[in-house]
DNA sequence: AACGCATAAGTAAGAC
DNA sequence: GTCTTACTTATGCGTT
């Protein structure tokens, strides 16, 4: 305690919070890394990896929405006149 | 004071560039409000803001382009058993 | 109204909508385009770009409140031991 | 092969990509919900959880970066009249 | 429940 | 050519 009213800081749970984010950014970091790895393997297989994300993010939908989805999107579409996404 | 070796910094063309940035950074700021002011509006008569911004993302790539990305999404949704996007 | 009930969509007023967004991206990336080039010309004349975005980012908030945060900072970066701001 | 010369993607290899991709994206989310928890609880324990994340920032670089760093804003700063960050 | 903030993802450009 | 860095957009979260 310095005294008279600044910093009072419970500087030892700060530094707590503080090394548990780190610690956790680090391994978010390494998966991030384990990521790309991936990727870079996909496209050395003579996959795209935009194509793959592209993917990887449909599928976080369920099936039905992401098909709802679609289906205004086309409407949209071919209200435009630009109907290119469907038969 | 110019003289004893720091800040000698040319504050006047300093303060320039960053008046300057800041001018255009409003400018930007007024025609994001703008922008979402539009969509504000569509959604009010109805439209589904999310996907105008899907159409207009899709517009800003030429035509064969987008197809062409199109037709490889597709190609590997298929080949997932996923091809909910085709007819 | 088309006929069977689907694609009854208003295609101009979307039109509209889309036409408006893009005029005003167009607009935007003009300017972003010119704040890019502020900060080249910047950068020529000896400043470093990236600490002009800091006194740019810092004068967005009210001196006071700017100052509050800082005084703030440096009491978490005091109680850690790593009191670097500060004098 | 399929068969008649489309659609010979190898689904497999695709596919196992792809989960290798999820799976890997999972442990990220959960991560990241790791490090949102430890920010709640520190601003349950009355911390600022803004600053934490500045300080947290700030110590990713090398000490001697960041303080040249803060040098150099100081003395943007000073030759703006803005001298708010030192004493 | 809508609004703005804050994070995350994707994209594009620039440096090595 | 790759790899990082920065910008833009999109989504999610907390707030009011």
């Amino acid at each position: 305690m310095t005294g008279i009213g600044h910093n009072t800081i419970a500087g030892d749970r700060l530094k707590s919070f503080i090394e548990r984010v780190e610690r956790l950014e680090g391994e978010k970091a390494e998966v991030s890394g384990q990521i790309k790895e991936v990727y870079a393997e996909a496209k050395a297989s003579g996959f795209d990896a935009k194509t793959i994300r592209k993917v990887v993010g449909l599928r976080k939908k369920p099936t039905e929405e992401r098909q709802a989805e679609e289906a205004l999107l086309d409407r949209y579409m071919y209200a435009l006149g630009m109907a290119a996404l469907e038969e």
